[in-house]
DNA sequence: GGCTCTGTTGTTACCGCTAACATTAAGGCC
DNA sequence: GGCCTTAATGTTAGCGGTAACAACAGAGCC
């Protein structure tokens, strides 16, 4: 008997079984009850209108109404995984250093803002600079399967290249955002940004146009701030190629006014003198805490230590003088990310990098 | 031979019918095959490892290494959406009204930073200060089935309102973030953050502790800037009480220094005199755009006219003179919203209210 | 009329994972 | 030894939606 049990018991057992329950939400299942019709058909009107007939769609579209139904894009996605491309983009997943720095800010909101109305949302994490932290993230929100990744930089761990590469090869959009430094024969993610040595060289060539002869360039103090230092790599062999000297010093944090205010004695012998002419900075926060420092101390700005900033942040537009500097597209590299993956998954093809335009502001300070 | 083709050939179709391809995706199966157990000993492997045999977690362990397994999140919720609360939580939805001021920047950063950690991953969309689109992005955002909500402020049209409702009921934590004005009697939501009536009361008591008899508060130019106004409308009221004249003029803009600029010429009469004795803002950048301005046409602050801000921004505590301002936890309404909704999330409890403390830091504006 | 074609709707299976229940083996007790 | 208990793993079904295919009605054609 015992060894029959089991098997005619299944039956009754499996009809008790109680059935997982669903969370109370409204399913297309309910819609198509309301409106008469099977599931599919719901899901047909919503997806491709034109494929049910008129007298059911009014149908559909008023059970949904009645119904107030919501669509689980959970399901949505899961059902419709392998056609993902074409399915149509849901969710992008972006990873910066800081969403605090109003630098970045102002880039997930051009990322936000040309997303809006796409049917995308926007799942965020922040690294805090550091690259391991980063792949930790990128695990993470890799698990939502996002349909693009963006990702701050070409500096990753092995780790986060392999997961990288691992998405692009299935079809994912990844795109790099305030980079742009192609390597010529390596294959690399779409960048969106522009050349950091290059504005480093730029900010250098300034201060030699002007006349300056002993120069400085004032780094971040985050040592996984690679953009910063990149420029001040620009900088440095900019400043050597004319002839001019140059070193490096590193500020204390890496956007702090106070920071800056202390980055000037680096730049000042025991006398209180500045031993360079001039000096350029990581970033704004950091030169204008240089200048109210020295205009503090009694110095002149640019007569006694001339300032060039990055960034162009507003507070250095309101000090006097006003802060040079080196103005980027903050919100412009959002936007411009959005719609280049946008455009990527309509099309199926690569996304295209973009060299966006930065812009030298000779203010009072230089 | 056609008619009987469909029907004989049933079988053979359904096994001719070419399976839905997953994305190439490894998933639990593949792991458990590399592991010689089933999918489901991996999935309690991976959450009640203390409910697999010792020798088994090793192999499951190192399949789980050679193969490089993700676990796809959206199939996850879907198959626990039912135990939701219990299962975990996974993805949180927030919508704050800009991304880039740098109030809310903060407040997301601390969120972030508090999550990070808890396998709970941020979903983040942008309202524009519109009310309508609220209701449109929280209706994106529910889409995806976040474990928890968190909104700003505690204004929404009927529509969102019946949303938030309906996804509380169903087990949901609503975080309101950024206010703190329970409604007697009305079942509300949890508050996070501080009563903005009672700040602006603070500001026009200040003043009038301070001496001055004819004020005014200048407010945000962005008509759904709620908390904004109410900050006002305590300005007035406290102003009224106490016997002191006092009105309100509206900037042109919401966080802008230019807007700042402009405003004061509403606090000055035809000869370029102050018709108030001091005034109070919506935010420390019109707050520090009046004061340029007003130092720039040579009005002496305090003495002509007192300035009093919203927000304790970077650039008010570099002018001079340094602005007295009213210093708000940011960063902290972020990280006590977080700490809230996973232990909400924990405990099946609903979320606890918290008032965050705010101080008048009186610098020398005012 | 018989046939094919097209448009509309339904049926079935499956996306990847996990809840509920089943099964099996090993251990403990009288 | 028989019986119960516990631990470890497997089987089945289902989360909510959609792809693939089937079914069927009406139209068009010879």
């Amino acid at each position: 008997m015992r060894p029959a049990a089991p098997a005619s018991s299944a039956k009754t057992a499996s009809a008790l079984r109680q059935p997982r329950r669903g969370h109370g939400r409204t399913t297309l299942a309910d819609v198509a009850r309301a409106a008469g019709v099977t599931a599919i058909t719901v899901s047909r009107y919503l997806r491709q209108p034109q494929r049910v007939a008129p007298g059911t769609a009014r149908a559909v579209a008023a059970a949904l109404l009645a119904t107030g139904y919501l669509p689980n894009k959970q399901a949505g996605v899961l059902a419709s995984a392998a056609n993902a491309p074409a399915g149509g983009a849901r969710m992008v997943a972006a990873l910066i250093p800081s969403i605090a720095n109003s630098i970045f800010a102002e880039t997930v909101q051009g990322l936000a803002d040309a997303l809006h109305g796409s049917g995308c949302e926007l799942l965020l994490a922040s690294t805090g600079y550091s690259a391991e932290r980063e792949e930790e993230q990128l695990r993470a929100l890799l698990g939502w399967f996002p349909s693009a990744l963006v990702v701050t930089g070409r500096q990753h761990t092995p780790g986060a290249l392999a997961l990288l590469r691992q998405a692009q090869a299935r079809g994912t959009p990844v795109i790099e955002i305030w980079d742009h430094h192609p390597e010529p024969g390596a294959e690399s993610f779409t960048q969106i940004g522009f050349d950091h040595e290059q504005v480093g060289r730029a900010m250098a060539e300034h201060l030699v146009a002007r006349g300056y002869r002993a120069l400085a360039y004032v780094d971040s103090g985050v040592a996984e701030d690679f953009r910063a230092h990149e420029r001040g790599d620009g900088f440095l062999a900019a400043a050597r190629q004319a002839g001019v000297p140059a070193r490096r010093v590193t500020a204390a944090a890496v956007e702090a006014i106070d920071a800056g205010r202390q980055a000037l004695t680096a730049l000042l012998d025991a006398a209180g003198r500045p031993t360079v002419r001039a000096a350029a900075f990581a970033n704004d926060h950091l030169a204008c805490g240089t200048l109210l420092e020295a205009r503090g101390r009694g110095l002149r700005v640019p007569q006694d230590l001339a300032l060039l900033g990055f960034g162009d942040f507003s507070l250095g537009r309101q000090l006097e003088p006003p802060l040079s500097t080196v103005h980027t597209p903050r919100f412009e590299i959002g936007q411009a990310a959005a719609r280049a993956l946008l455009a990527s998954l309509h099309s199926g093809q690569a996304a295209a990098d973009a060299r966006l335009p930065w812009t030298l502001v000779t203010r009072g300070s230089s």
